[in-house]
RNA sequence: GGGCCCGUAGCUCAGCCAGGAUAGAGUGUCAGCCUCCGGAGCUGAAGGGCGCGGGUUCAAAUCCCGCCGGGCCCA
């Protein structure tokens, strides 16, 4: 049940759709916001169709009026088609839509697709940082609005457990002698922070080692000052141990591959210390994520994509496959073919994969001549692994930016090794990297803020401002709502940037707290809230339609009822930043009224209840853009 | 050396994909607003012609070509 302005653009976009001879989806496209609010409150561009609009107008008002929809006037001006409502009317009708249960939630798609979305994904070996923070906000948000849309969403985690800094972080476990569930518990620390610090400590040893060996002087010296710094953040005597051990090994190296490849086969005990340390983290990932409210349908290791034979099904199929090739010594896939036999000859295809132009790629490698497989082809193997499970019409991978030729290799081989659909509805949704200005990051050198470093600064800062502002509240509750703030203000600040651009997260000003930010949003929906608890219920029998005859309110309210179409179009653009300006500039709006027009003072009891029925509206628009945001909302702030 | 991304008010960004209505926000600056629904708010002012140079078009911030600056990836 769509409300009546959706219901009255949906006629209007049936009608140009079958009158242009274009799509339904195309005409919803172009359907938009004119620049100005005066021109009109929907815009449509048809001198980009058709000289002569004006037989086309008699059309949709005919249909119009048939569907009892009789509320909008339609012009043409300036090559736009301009609807404008008459809000009055349209009140009323909305009126009656709230009464009867109505919401004013995203339109519904006329396409459902099973979508699976994967994110955050992050190597298995430290705490989650800011980086991942942003990967994390876009994939959940993205699945909030997919899935408001009417799409079958699932969420997905692939656990890298087989990457050669996932080994490193085990063998320090195994110098210890000790299990990370185990250390942690003693230690009373959280199990991702604790084997951050190890494998921190391991890799640069490593490296020192590396180092000496090969007597350069200048990086040995440059390690052990990173040591030095790793020794002083020693949760519990371990340094010592774990350097001496590391030092001792005759054959680091062989120590690593040995360990790398009794997992990739499976073989005790490395097996489950591998498993048991990287379950560990996970956990330590779900502590953070569950503050975030962020979840997962399913988390997908790297190593039972190995163990369940589909890495090696991939190999057997390039192996009979007409692009198969050697490329040193090495099998590989045949790219430079692909992209000539089959990218170059279709226009389609080479537009969806965003081909560069005169780009020479090289032949993928699937395996070495060692016989031992690499990242990318068990990537081939688990993307083919997700669309197969969940009979998938679409994946949308949130990767960092910088994994982009990667990305566009896996998908030139599937199409090579005939898995077009596959190849061609995978979506790389990329994200530029966060950077934390005046901190550097280096994960090997255990250089990082954590993402729960970042969320309890804000959260603190949010209590102090919080007993400034109230000095009566407690401090539990004072602590309860600084959580929530702080959620807002993080999600909020990882989704407002196109992802293209890199961000820059200034703490200091994040918890600043200004406008166009979370906490804006938050609490202008208070201000809502606490309108309609003093208002008390709202008799829909006794509204004066007529208020609405005003400037701001007029507004408010044809911005409200359009929510459910600009969340359609986010969701289908994958463009969570659209949704969040909208609700930005629809509190504005709300906030200027606020200021300007009292709702409790209002004397005129009819108009009261207009007005009450208009708070109603901003409040279910707020609630239900704050909720596809991940933005918990607040009773008071 | 090649490819990709970014370059719009002092600062952070939207608009570019799908070219059209006087180029928009926020922040900062300056000037105002608390006998009135919670000031994390509101009102107003100053401030850019869209990195530079060509081209296509009736129309270019948007499309094409070249260049400059920054970042990433591959070598």
């Amino acid at each position: 049940m769509d409300n009546p302005l959706v219901k009255t653009i949906d006629i209007i976009a049936t009608i140009l759709s079958n009158e242009l001879k274009i799509s339904y989806e195309e005409t919803f496209r172009f359907l938009m916001e004119p620049v100005k609010e005066e021109y009109a409150d929907f815009s449509f561009p048809i001198k980009r169709f058709l000289n002569d609009p004006d037989k086309l107008i008699l059309t949709i008002i005919e249909k119009l009026k048939e569907n009892n929809l009789d509320i909008v006037n339609v012009k043409a001006q300036s090559g736009f088609l301009n609807f404008k409502f008459d809000e009055i009317n349209l009140f009323k009708k909305t009126g009656e839509y709230i009464k009867n249960g109505g919401t004013l939630k995203t339109k519904i798609t006329n396409n459902p697709l099973n979508v699976v979305i994967e994110h955050t994904s992050a190597n298995p070996i430290h705490p989650l940082h800011m980086g991942h923070a942003r990967n994390a906000c876009i994939g959940d948000t993205l699945s909030r609005l997919l899935e408001s849309r009417g799409h079958k969403i699932n969420r997905r985690f692939y656990i890298d457990d087989m990457g050669r800094q996932v080994i490193i972080a085990a063998l320090g476990f195994k110098i210890l002698n000790n299990t990370p569930s185990e250390l942690s518990k003693t230690l009373r620390i959280k199990p991702d922070k604790l084997v951050g610090w190890i494998y921190a400590v391991s890799s640069t040893t490593l490296d020192a080692m590396e180092a000496k060996k090969k007597n350069d002087i200048e990086e040995a010296e440059k390690l052990s000052s990173v040591l030095i710094k790793l020794k002083s953040q020693d949760p519990g005597n371990l340094f010592d141990k774990l350097f001496d051990g590391l030092n001792s090994l005759s054959d680091p190296e062989k120590e690593i591959s040995n360990m790398m490849l009794n997992y990739e086969k499976g073989i005790e005990p490395d097996k489950s210390l591998i498993r048991s340390m990287t379950k560990s983290v996970l956990e330590g990932f779900m502590e953070t994520l569950n503050r975030l409210f962020i979840e997962f349908d399913n988390w997908d290791w790297e190593s039972d994509i190995v163990w369940k034979g589909l890495v090696d099904q991939v190999i057997s199929i390039a192996k009979n496959n007409k692009y198969f090739t050697k490329f040193k010594d090495a099998d590989a896939i045949d790219i430079p073919s692909i992209i000539n036999d089959i990218v170059k000859n279709d226009e389609n295809i080479s537009k969806i994969l965003k081909l560069p132009k005169g780009f020479e790629l090289p032949p993928l490698i699937i395996r070495r001549s060692d016989g031992s497989t690499l990242y990318t082809t068990r990537d081939i193997a688990y993307s083919i692994f997700k669309f197969k499970e969940t009979n998938a019409d679409r994946v949308i991978n949130v990767i960092g930016a910088d994994q982009r030729l990667p990305q566009l290799q896996i998908r030139l081989a599937l199409l090579g090794l005939g898995f077009k659909k596959e190849a061609l509805n995978m979506i790389h949704y990329d994200y530029e990297i966060v950077r934390l200005p005046g901190k550097s990051m280096h994960g090997r050198r255990g250089e990082y803020v954590t993402l729960d470093e970042v969320l309890d600064e804000i959260r603190d800062r949010a209590v102090e401002e919080l007993k400034t502002r109230n000095q009566n509240i407690d401090d539990k509750t004072a602590k309860e709502i600084a959580e929530k703030i702080s959620i807002g203000t993080l999600r909020f600040s990882m989704v407002q940037l196109n992802s293209s651009k890199p961000l820059t997260f200034d703490i200091k000003k994040a918890i600043n707290l200004k406008e166009n930010s979370g906490p804006y949003l938050q609490y202008t929906y208070v201000r809502a809230l606490n309108i309609l608890e003093k208002h008390g219920k709202i008799n829909y029998n006794d509204i004066d339609y007529e208020s609405i005859n005003n400037k701001l309110r007029r507004s408010i309210l044809i911005k409200s009822l359009k929510y459910p179409l600009i969340a359609a179009k986010a969701a289908d653009d994958l463009s969570p930043e659209d949704l969040l300006s909208f609700l930005i500039s629809l509190s504005d709006l709300f906030n200027q009224w606020y200021e300007s027009d009292s709702v409790i003072y209002e004397t005129n009891y009819r108009v009261k209840e207009g007005k009450a029925l208009l708070v109603e509206i901003v409040k279910n628009v707020l609630n239900e853009g704050l909720n596809l945001l991940g933005i918990p909302t607040l009773n008071r702030i």
